[in-house]
DNA sequence: CGCATTTCCTGGAGGC
DNA sequence: TGCCTCCAGGAAATGC
């Protein structure tokens, strides 16, 4: 399940390991979680420098020469690696990407699909693109802040679900939110317009924690996120409500709950965070 | 508009 | 040991 987190850690590691490197060429086993231009990535790419490697929400975008992005969005169980070409591909890759330099290349694999990538050029821009969309996103949270945050905010739905929709605030899924939502104290189902500024600029604070700890554990690893060097992530030790149904609060000691919230498991604790 | 429900998809977990 | 069912979960579409 990457989240911001996750995806903030691979961009890193790409950024240090692909910056600057060319795209020498491409194999595409899966075309249909391929979008955006519609000509094969297999003519578009090859020859192209890799010149910015970026996150935003939870997807990783890699720019290269000529107005070209690759942006991935890795879903559930989407995982971008550096492997050495001859290395054994997992199955479920759908695209790998050879690089210059060493004998390596960028591999995407995501068995359960529901992840993608959207190849965005000039042509795309001036005529749009085909497959599926690549919809919007809103406000970044760690760079947001108190006022637009706030502003985001205001509106009768539940705070979990708002946290949840990536075209309001980008990034966050349900580990982070659920662990904003207990470091912030506010229960899952609040109705946000109800939040006063106070607590809006606290629960900005306690997303902007949780994330940067999270990034600096190189995110959590339930089952299936690895980092672009293959490494799992260890913020998951520290969650304090995530899947941690019956266990006690690490505050109070009382047994944290799960209901379900905007469709989601949705973990927190009921001392702690009251409704009202 | 809000929000619950359904769909996509696979691997892992649990039951028997 | 092996087969079967169930289910998580991000995003988008559908229904109320």
């Amino acid at each position: 399940m990457p989240e911001l987190p996750e995806a903030e850690s691979i961009a890193r590691f790409l950024r240090r390991t692909i910056l600057g490197r060319r795209l020498k060429a491409v194999h595409v086993k899966r075309t249909d979680i391929i979008h955006g231009d519609g000509r094969s990535l297999e003519v578009l790419l090859p020859g192209r420098r890799i010149v910015a490697v970026e996150r935003r929400a939870k997807r990783v975008e890699i720019a290269a020469s000529g107005g070209v992005r690759l942006i991935f969005r890795l879903g559930m169980s989407g995982r971008i690696t550096i492997a050495p070409s001859a290395s054994f591909v997992e199955p479920h890759t759908h695209v790998r990407f050879l690089l210059s330099g060493r004998r390596e290349e960028l591999r995407f694999r995501d068995p359960r699909r529901f992840g993608g990538l959207w190849c965005l050029t000039p042509a795309t821009r001036r005529h749009g693109y085909t497959g599926r969309q690549l919809g919007e996103v809103g406000l970044e949270p760690l760079t947001a802040t108190p006022a637009p945050f706030r502003c985001a905010l205001t509106r009768r739905r539940q705070i979990k679900a708002l946290l949840m929709d990536q075209a309001v605030i980008a990034g966050l899924g349900n580990i982070y939110c659920d662990e904003s939502l207990y470091a912030a104290r506010i229960h899952p189902l609040t109705i946000a317009a109800s939040l006063n500024r106070v607590a809006c600029a606290s629960l900005l604070r306690a997303v902007q924690r949780t994330l940067n700890r999270a990034i600096a554990h190189n995110g959590s690893t339930l089952a299936d996120y690895r980092n672009a060097d293959g490494e799992p992530g260890s913020f998951q030790r520290l969650h304090r409500v995530y899947q941690r149904e019956g266990r006690p609060c690490r505050r109070c000691r009382t047994p944290i709950v799960r209901i379900l919230a905007a469709g989601r498991s949705t973990f927190f604790c009921p001392a702690c965070q009251k409704l009202n």
